[in-house]
DNA sequence: GCCTAGGTCCCGTTA
DNA sequence: TAACGGGGCCTAGGC
């Protein structure tokens, strides 16, 4: 720890700014807590709590007022409790260590991460590679945060299935809460949907006198993406991909295929087209080996 | 804006806050910079700005000094120049408007987010909600941070193929920088890996008579995840799977099935099977049709 | 709730 | 580099 003198002087420092900030402001409101704690080492690790912008509870600014003891744990895990009761997302930095059980399990020793939780129940534990978290607890937990000793714990739980996500901190060296509005109005092309787009538009894409008749046709095997008939009378079914298959789009293909040929009066042919940009050279054998048909095909006409 | 002696007190208190750090924690380097912006409803948004923690840097820290036009874009901008430059890993919260383009492309309109910045080249948007990022860009991207006028943007890129990914800020809430170090080693049980152990250990399980004879054998459709013989020797192949199959196993499994018929000599039989914790109906169909073997079996011993 | 299949899937491994 | 398959996959859409 820092020595009581020094602390003091910050946490003056500190007071007078929060202040500042809500006589500035009016409805807004800011606190920034800064405290030392101990890392593994035994050097003293400047650790700095911050609360910021819109629609914060004013019970939670006057908080710092009360840090005497282990300020650091003691704030930010006030602060996360804020933000899970108020449906807000909360971000934690510091080292920790995490342990996952439910439909796996695994241990992550200590280490420096990134911890979000979100008002929807979503953990995510970041460290400083990849792009999926190192460890996470999908939408629909329930968080729990609480301070052991010196450590700050996140606990999220959910059931069906019965799964456990507990993040320990040894250090926390930044919190920060936010009340997040998002419509999130995603406007997504290149799909598998435009892809089938373009050939409702023009069948002939396909092979010319190509008729489409359904979509998502159900068969025994599930749902076909394009049904319909070729010029001669023939069953056709369309598999497509978005990108370049392998051995798996070609066998579901074939089930659908093989599905339909039983479903259909015995003397109906099924022709099976695969749809995609291109081919694996294992795809392109194992549909000349199940009489299956590629044409080549991207849901951007660009591409 | 806010009127310009307020902003001036502000930046007072933010600076005698930020000489306090320098000289409590010596190589430890703080920065916090407060400044207001004009939000879409032209009202003042308090915005804060924080540099944090450890091996950051001392230029940037002076950088605080010179805020003087714009104070929250430029500061934001140069802390996340910092961090791309210096191997950081950066937060931002605001709100932005996002595109992208790529393998699809897509357009989010203006919202409130988290972006992460990793040091790795990752860029993940966050909004309230999922545990999916709403946009992202995977490892091996560069980033780039500019000002754009009022705005804080950030682009990040990548070859082969070819994707971008752009961020625009109308306003940024919060900036903070971490130096990350992570052994990240995490241990994971539970796998397919553990349920090929299961077997590998007491062959048994699967047969009375099985002996297995290699893992990962090649076949011209795929590597089966056990090659073996049963007691009558034929021929065995074993697919695993660490949770509850639907067609697509089956499927997988009939294809190494049928590979390993044709290059075995004719009179050889091989056997196919499933092991998996239980399988969907359609798929236990499926099995039957191709003559398919299941045998119930989780990755641990108690599920 | 389960089932089915898509995904800018990501990710590790191997040829 | 591409290909192949696993994943605590996640997620949307049906039933």
């Amino acid at each position: 720890m820092a020595n009581g003198a020094q602390r003091s002087e910050w946490t003056r420092a500190v007071r007078g700014f929060h202040a500042g900030a809500r006589s500035d402001f009016g409805s807004c409101s800011f606190a920034v807590v800064v405290a030392s704690s101990v890392n593994g080492a035994g050097g003293a690790v400047p650790t700095v709590l911050l609360l910021c912008s819109q629609g914060v509870p004013n019970s939670v600014i006057e908080s710092g007022e009360r840090a005497r003891v282990q300020p650091e744990t003691t704030e930010a895990s006030r602060l996360v409790e804020t933000a899970i009761q108020e449906g807000l997302l909360a971000t934690l930095f510091g080292r920790c260590r995490v342990e996952y059980e439910g439909r796996a399990a695994s241990t992550l020793k200590e280490g420096e991460r990134l911890v979000v939780l979100k008002p929807d129940g979503t953990a995510l534990v970041h460290s400083d590679e990849g792009q999926k978290p190192v460890n996470w607890q999908p939408p629909g937990c329930t968080h729990e945060v609480q301070t052991d000793g010196d450590s700050l714990v996140v606990r999220s739980r959910r059931e069906t299935p019965e799964e456990v996500l507990l993040v320990e901190f040894e250090s926390v060296d930044h919190v920060a809460i936010f009340d997040v509005t998002d419509d999130h109005d995603l406007s997504l092309t290149g799909t598998e949907e435009d892809l089938r787009d373009r050939i409702l538009e023009d069948p002939s894409i396909l092979e010319p006198g190509f008729e489409p008749r359904a979509t998502e046709r159900q068969t025994p095997a599930g749902a076909v993406d394009i049904y319909g008939v070729d010029g001669d009378g023939n069953a056709v079914v369309v598999e497509l991909k978005r990108r370049r298959v392998g051995p798996d789009a070609v066998s579901q293909l074939n089930r659908y295929v093989e599905s339909l040929e039983r479903d259909l009066h015995a003397e109906t042919t099924v022709r099976g087209f695969l749809v995609a940009p291109s081919v694996t050279e294992r795809a392109s054998r194992l549909l000349g080996e199940r009489g299956l048909e590629f044409v080549s095909l991207a849901p951007s006409p660009d591409t």
